[in-house]
DNA sequence: TAGATTGTTAATCGATTAACAATC
DNA sequence: TAGATTGTTAATCGATTAACAATC
C-alpha cells in the first residue's frame, strides 16, 4: 500500500479507473489483442468498431464501450488505428513489461509449453525449467535450461523471475507452491488441477483447468446427441 | 433436426429445457464436478447448498438456482446427497456416454494428454493418436497407438470417433478440420490457436486459448506493479 | 461543410442474490 | 412437531446493447 497523500495525485486516479474495470471487460482483452495481431499481419492500417465488430462476432458497442474504459483509443469519424491500438492494449497486458517467467516441470507439458512461440509472442521471457529428472539437467528445450528443482530457490534470488508456470504433477504442486510464496515471485500460471489459493495471499495465480473445457465440449456433444 | 410432431412430447421438452439453460450456468458445471469428486473422495455422504458455498466460494443461491436448472436434485431439509448429486452431473455432462476422442499430433502437447488422467475421469477414451512423423507410428503413449495421419479417414470410417483433440500445428489445422468434417466426427477440442468457426456449421469446436490464460496473469502482475 | 464514427449516456437485458414459503 | 434446508419467486445488481450528441 502507498502513502494515502499520494492517493490524489494523476498516476493513482488512472490506476484506480483500471482497477475498476470489471473482470469481463479484462477477459475480452487478450482476444482483442489477438485479432489486432491478424489485423496487423494483414497490412490494416485503420479499422472501425463496426467492422472489428464483424470480425470478432461482438458488438459495435461493446467494441467502444470496452476500449473506453482505459481512455479514448479512437478517433471520432475515423476509427482506430490499428498499430497505436495494438501498442495501448499490449501496454495494459504488460505485454512490454519484459516479464520473465520458469517452468516448473520439464514433462511433455512443460517441454510443449517451453517450445511454444506463445510466450515471445506476449512478452514473456522463459529462462529456465526445473525438474527433479537428473537425466534432464544440463539438457536444455527451445535454448532454455533445465535446471534441478533443488537450484530453484537459489536462482530464484539470484535472477528476476516474475511467474512460475507449474507442468508439475498434482500431488507436489502444493509444497512447490509454498517454495515459491518464499521466492520474490508474485505469479503463478498452474496447470496442475490443485488449488493454491490457499498458499499465500500475495500470489497471483492464474489456474488452466483443462478438465473444464473437455466437459463443456462433452456437455455439447451430449446435448446434440439428446436431440 | 425431427418431425415436429414429436415437438410436443415430454422428452422434447425436457430436451428443451435443458436447451434453455444459461451459458453461465453451463460454464459452472465441471467445478461441481470437480468439487463433487473431492467430498466423494472425503467420504462426506451429504452437503448442504451453504457449506458446499463457503468451499466452492460461490453463493448458496447460485448453487441452488444452478442446480434447478436440471430439476430437483436435493431434500428440503436434508440437501444433496453426494453420490447422487454427482451421478445426476456426470449425467449432465456425458461423462457416461462413453465418448471416443483421437489425439492429432503425437508432439509434446498430444502426449501430454495422451498421458493425463483427466480424460479417463472424465469418462472420455482416448482410442488413438495421429501424426506425419514415422519415427512415432508403431510406438505407444499411455497404451494408445500413435498411428499415420494418412490413416485417419480409414480409421474414423471403421471406429466410433466422437471426438478429435488438434495438437497440431496451426498451419496445419484447417486443413485438418476439413479432413475431420468429411468424417462422422462431431466435436474438435481444438489447441491449435487457428479459428475453426467457418469450417462447418455442424461441428462443434472448444476453443482452449493458452495465450489468452497467460495474459490474464500478465495483467493482473502489470497491474499489481502500477499500484 | 458533409459524412463517418467515436465516446458516452440511457435503456434493456440477463445473471446473481435475497427472501421465504414449501416440505422433508 | 420443530428444525433445517431446498425450490422458487422477487429484488438487485451488473453487463450488454441502443441511441445519439460530440467531433474528427
Amino acid at each position: 500500500m502507498k502513502d494515502k497523500d499520494f492517493a490524489i495525485n494523476n498516476e493513482e486516479q488512472i490506476t484506480l479507473t483500471r482497477d475498476n474495470v470489471s473482470s469481463a471487460v479484462i477477459k475480452r482483452l487478450p482476444r482483442y489483442f489477438r485479432y489486432l495481431r491478424i489485423l496487423i499481419r494483414e497490412g490494416k492500417m485503420r479499422i472501425s468498431s463496426a467492422e472489428l465488430s464483424r470480425r470478432m462476432n461482438i458488438t459495435a458497442s461493446q467494441i467502444r464501450q470496452d476500449l473506453n474504459c482505459f481512455g479514448g483509443f479512437g478517433q471520432q469519424g475515423y476509427g482506430y488505428n490499428v498499430t497505436y491500438l495494438y501498442a495501448r492494449i499490449c501496454e495494459l497486458l504488460g505485454v512490454s513489461a519484459g516479464f520473465q517467467a520458469v517452468i516448473i516441470g520439464g514433462g511433455n507439458l512443460g517441454r510443449a509449453l517451453a517450445k511454444n512461440e506463445m510466450f515471445e509472442k506476449r512478452g514473456v521471457d522463459v529462462v529456465a525449467i526445473f525438474d527433479v529428472d537428473e537425466a534432464l539437467v544440463g539438457t536444455t528445450v527451445n535454448d532454455i535450461p533445465i535446471l534441478h528443482i533443488d537450484e530453484f530457490e537459489r536462482y530464484a534470488a539470484t535472477h528476476t523471475v516474475d511467474m512460475a508456470v507449474l507442468t508439475l504433477p498434482k500431488a507436489q504442486a502444493l509444497e512447490m507452491a509454498q517454495r515459491i510464496a518464499e521466492t520474490d515471485i508474485v505469479g503463478i500460471w498452474n496447470f496442475t488441477g490443485q488449488e493454491l489459493d490457499s498458499v499465500d495471499g500475495n500470489l497471483i495465480v492464474e489456474n488452466v483447468h483443462l478438465g473444464d473445457s473437455l466437459m463443456t465440449l462433452n456437455y455439447r456433444l451430449n446435448s446434440r446427441n439428446k436431440e
